[in-house]
DNA sequence: TTGACACAAATTGTTAACAATGCAGAACTT
DNA sequence: AAGTTCTGCATTGTTAACAATTTGTGTCAA
């Protein structure tokens, strides 16, 4: 029997659908708790969320369809493991579509979005204070899924929240050794932009936020832990 | 037995997996061959494509994660029915990602990019022309996914094909008698106003078109065929 | 005729068994 | 000892039967 790293998913106790499986494992990726290459095992899934195998495989289907699990046939289920490309990719999108979410929100934006907004920045310096790491890393990510939320389409707060997951896997795959998630102060930065009421500086604050974590990166480079490494690990601790 | 209208799809003689069945049906909505609130029963769907049931419900249920088809507990699959809140989101969203994405085009793009947009301009017209209907919804959806495909970027990519497919349901259900598909010559606009290199101007063209399409729905009155009505008549013709 | 109720048929949801594939360790050969 | 083949085990993929729910129909009473 493999003594591999458990996935840090806690067992539930209610009956969960497959909705509320991709939404653990969605979690469990964004606050880095799944590291790409992660085996998601039918039997071990089946087992901590208390469901059949069914269930299990639809949620795996669903996570694939959105890039946050590599599905390989007849070997099983893996958490996602961008190519240098595909990392590329989601963030150029991200620049595409945050910087028009951010301009639309300087045209206009409620109040109590602005309210959520703060306090969301000040539960990131909170949790930057305690040094709560796993807080920091999800607060971090989420900060850019409220800003879609502010702009109340069912659709870009899809799409960003797949996008920022998928960041999640690309900072842990080719992040280097410096704090690799979003700097201490832009957010704040972001939402005065935004409160300004200039699209322009709203766009330039964001790009360059987005810009400033694609740049933590080393996406020349390969990729941390490559294949063999990582499974020579998992196999014989 | 219900003589309700058949889904067109034409059979397969192949072995299709999942996601063939997914384009196929990817297909048919967005040329409008498929009308919303259209049964996709499981049974028809295995003949019509030769497969088990797995690999339908497989197919349904990545189709139902992209808002084009309905999945309605122990009742069946039914192609999506946007509701007015929906289409306004759908329409939200591609000012927002499409407006980016010719931006960024109108900046630089390559030559072969331009060549194949034109080209595709060329069979609107041809199938213009010759009055081919379904071809010149086909062509005027697929032209928008020519556009993110410039950007070579695969996430892009995805979610404009989406956008533009869920459009095509909108387009089904609000409507008016008018032709309800992306007017002549805008397209051609489109291209010359990226190829002059002006982004603003290039934004601005495509917000023009996109919101002229909007601007023909009338998202304010009821849908077309509301539920009790379509229930009757498909129930007794 | 209309409505309510009951039953039958059809469709979807779930489970469990089976088949197929890949993986790991043992045995064998060189 | 290194490499190769073989075999058993574990995991995934598929199918088919079963259970549950909805839907349509027919009967009966008001």
């Amino acid at each position: 029997m493999m003594n591999e790293a458990e996935p840090k998913l806690d067992t539930l106790h209610t009956d969960p659908n497959e909705q509320m499986i991709v939404d653990r494992i969605y979690s469990a990726v964004m606050e880095q708790k799944l590291a790409p290459r992660t085996k998601l095992s039918e039997l071990a899934l089946c087992e901590t969320f208390g469901v059949g195998r069914m269930r299990v495989r639809r949620a795996l289907l669903l996570l694939s369809s959105q890039g946050i699990v590599d599905l390989r046939s007849n070997r099983g289920a893996y958490v996602a493991c961008p190519s240098a490309d595909e990392a590329r990719d989601v963030f150029v999108a991200r620049l595409t579509i945050e910087t028009g979410i951010v301009r639309e929100l300087a045209r206009g934006i409620r109040d109590d979005g602005i309210q959520i907004l703060r306090s969301h920045v000040e539960k990131e310096e909170v949790a930057r204070r305690t040094d709560d790491r796993p807080e920091i890393i999800r607060l971090s990510g989420a900060f850019h899924v409220e800003l879609a939320k502010c702009h109340e389409n069912s659709v870009l707060i899809r799409v960003v929240r797949e996008l920022v997951t998928r960041t999640s896997l690309i900072v842990a795959l080719f992040g280097t050794n410096q704090a690799s998630t979003c700097p201490d102060d832009e957010h704040a930065s972001i939402i005065d932009a935004i409160v300004s009421g200039d699209p322009q500086s709203a766009e330039d604050t964001i790009r360059h936020h987005i810009l400033h974590v694609q740049n933590g990166l080393d996406l020349n480079q390969s990729q941390k832990a490559e294949p063999d490494l990582a499974k020579i690990l998992t196999g014989r601790m």
